[in-house]
DNA sequence: ATCGCATCGTCTGTTTCGGACCATGGGCGA
DNA sequence: TCGCCCATGGTCCGAAACAGACGATGCGAT
């Protein structure tokens, strides 16, 4: 039961158990690869070694499973779903970061040929498309399972972020 | 003369030394703080490291100032140069990354109580509308000059988001 | 001349990161 | 029923990123 910060990854470790119920860190490495995952990206490293810190913690508790690989299974504690329900809470003030390896292209071009920012900006296009059809998918397949609708809605934000890239490049590859 | 990998940070040192001519750690500071660093931080600690990196590298080349605190002043080397330019015409297959805390807590919420959506809604709102007002000002202040034009490009990426994120986080204030 | 403070820079411990690599056991062919 | 293949599941490591406290320095106003 000792102590420390916890970062995002906690939270989505913690978030993420509580969403899903008792969790292996395999588990974890696949619900996360398919939902916030998606925006927000964690090395699967970190998936095995959090559960571990946040149950020293008092946060999780394990239990290994019976047979086959004798996995260990985290479920929440009492604590760590205060945890949760404490962070939700609080107030947001952070602004999102961006991440975007493109865009510090498009920023330093001029540095290069200029011919590269069509080629820059068409495998933008490639990839927004490939992304709002995998959005898409999943609004179209879960959406209208109530069960799944409330974590939908986030989906809604990814797909208007993406439609608003997709239309930048496509402007920018019409202009140049 | 040593080798290493480039990592985002070595571009953007690199690029920003390119657009501004030779440059301390600590006008890199500053100038990573008000242009790419809106979209994407670096701890200033990494704007001190990473030019001795580079020097080791043999991408930049430092000379010390003769007065006052003789700071060192970074410029290219012709390998930098070309590191740069080779960076802007290879591929970028990559994806952006949207590291949103308040998106993470939107998809969490069912685990905490449901007044919370109102309050994480109404701050974003807040943070999106100042950012707004931010980028605008850029855009009036700098937009017109020639020399200043093409690196205010991303900038109108950077507001298609801004503006993006408030309509949703709006029609979340309103829905709930 | 000295003091205040904006400018400028360093240091430290921790976490993240990417990716190579290792281990396990259930099912399938012989 | 053996054994061996390989998808599933997990560990490890070195390098970089990170946050943020703290330290230094010189210039301008008094």
């Amino acid at each position: 039961m000792s102590s420390g910060r916890l970062s995002t990854t906690s939270y989505v470790v913690l978030g993420t158990i509580g969403l899903r119920g008792p969790s292996t860190p395999y588990d974890l490495k696949r619900a996360v690869g398919h939902s916030v995952g998606y925006f927000w990206s964690f090395p699967h490293a970190q998936l095995y070694s959090e559960p571990e810190r946040l149950e020293r913690m008092g946060l999780l508790e394990v239990e290994t499973e019976q047979t086959g690989r004798r996995r260990k299974v985290y479920s929440l504690t009492d604590e760590g779903r205060e945890a949760v329900r404490a962070w939700l809470a609080a107030p947001t003030h952070e602004h999102f970061e961006m991440r975007d390896i493109a865009e510090m292209k498009l920023f330093f071009n001029e540095l290069g040929d200029s011919g590269n920012i069509v080629n820059l900006a068409r495998e933008q296009i490639k990839q927004h498309e490939e992304r709002i059809s995998v959005y898409e998918d999943m609004q179209r397949r879960f959406g209208s399972e109530p069960k799944y609708a409330r974590r939908m809605i986030p989906l809604r934000l990814g797909l208007e972020m993406e439609r608003a890239a997709l239309r930048f490049w496509s402007s920018i590859a019409e202009e140049f």
